[in-house]
DNA sequence: CGGTGGATTGACGGTTGTCAACTTGCGTGG
DNA sequence: CCACGCAAGTTGACAACCGTCAATCCACCG
């Protein structure tokens, strides 16, 4: 197995406080594991029996409501920590959005080891209070922005992690997300981003090279399309 | 000062884990505080000062948007934690629904006395890991629900709480929100707010002796209102 | 008794969801 | 290499829901 002193998120994830030989330990504790684009590694509802740390890839976190409509409710990275520590059950699936690598761990052993090592416990408080300040930015989305907003600030925000950032010339960019993933993200329908993009396109703001790519033309437009967010 | 062996959360906050000893440490840095209904205690976009525990009362994590529109991200009630601990800023204001008293810590000191104390942290962690469940829940009721769909969930949600739990009678209680408070909290408007349950009064689910007032007549009815959730 | 602020009701319009048709891009197999 | 088929995305028509604005009602208080 890789030892985490090679870890692809060594510096970034919860483990980065964990002194060398506390990080050895943890290390014969993990499996390394491929999650394929659509697969699913927790389901809502069920025990929580494995938790980790994503290495590669785009996973979302989703539920999906008795009416048949899915909301994702946020979306997870590499150094991003997946799972529900502590004997709760999941309130949500976590599903790859594109073929993934994750560390991952037994609830249980992680759960002792966690009790056992307070600098990890700690990276995880930390980690847990900043995506609850997240969560809660994006409630405020969801409860009070418009769709053009909505759609503007998500593109605005993939652009800021995705883009090839060059200087000035127009960020370009490939989208990780299809149009419903998106839907169910920004709590649209799909029919209605795709509309918006579309306006955007028409404005002048964005051009769509092909179906995942997007360009932006015109940046302070676009972030005025946001609502001053 | 009280004793923290006195409190009325004694048994429920995250200080509950503590030694006796440990206890009457944290004791000495905590101050209890009065906030009469309307005040503040935090402000939104100021840097994090102080935390706290509710003992008493009902306040409201809120935002404020550009527009002017106010979004409500939460209520915490007797026992609940407020604040944002190690540094960071604080997102959104905390605004007292009702006169409350609280026990306020300086924020440093706070963080100081955490990292000395394992089991107030470990608390600290599982109480943020709920929280962060109970956001995402939240989040999807704004994404997907419709407007009677949030004020029936919303009025279950309080009657749980609030009512006086006599064995089968209507269950009756009094709202701690306003019908603004109650819009903020939903993402809907006052108007809609008191459509819906001028609704749900002339379909017989409910009546409403005063203003504040709720009685449930029919709580299937109510939850079938829920869209199952 | 009037005033004030919260709550209710009504009329109206805009935004978004729904349903359906259509187009585009892409991979597969002949 | 082309043709086909399928899934993803786009577009249009329409309706429903909810927000906006305005008038009114009601409870509470001086």
């Amino acid at each position: 197995m890789n030892a985490c002193t090679q870890c692809a998120v060594r510096d970034k994830a919860i483990c980065h406080s964990l002194p060398e030989e506390s990080l050895e330990e943890l290390n014969r504790l993990g499996r390394h594991q491929i999650v394929k684009k659509g697969q699913a590694l927790v389901w809502q509802g069920d025990e929580s029996l494995l938790v980790g740390n994503v290495l590669e890839g785009a996973l979302k976190l989703s539920v999906s409501s008795a009416d048949g409509r899915d909301q994702t409710l946020g979306i997870v990275l590499p150094s991003d920590f997946i799972g529900r520590p502590f004997g709760a059950t999941s309130m949500h699936s976590v599903i790859a959005l594109t073929d993934s690598r994750v560390c991952t761990f037994s609830r249980s052993a992680f759960d002792t080891f966690a009790q056992d090592h307070q600098p990890l416990e700690h990276g995880l408080l930390e980690r847990t209070l900043t995506d609850l300040d997240r969560a809660r930015q994006w409630m405020m989305m969801l409860a009070r922005k418009s769709a053009g907003e909505r759609v503007a600030i998500f593109l605005l925000h993939i652009a800021k992690r995705h883009s090839s950032d060059k200087s000035d010339g127009p960020l370009r960019f490939e989208l990780p997300l299809s149009r419903q993933d998106m839907a169910d993200l920004l709590g649209l329908t799909i029919e209605t981003v795709s509309r918006q993009i579309t306006r955007l396109r028409d404005d002048g703001i964005i051009t769509t090279p092909s179906r995942r790519a997007i360009v932006i033309l015109d940046q302070d437009a676009l972030e005025a399309c946001t609502g001053e967010c």
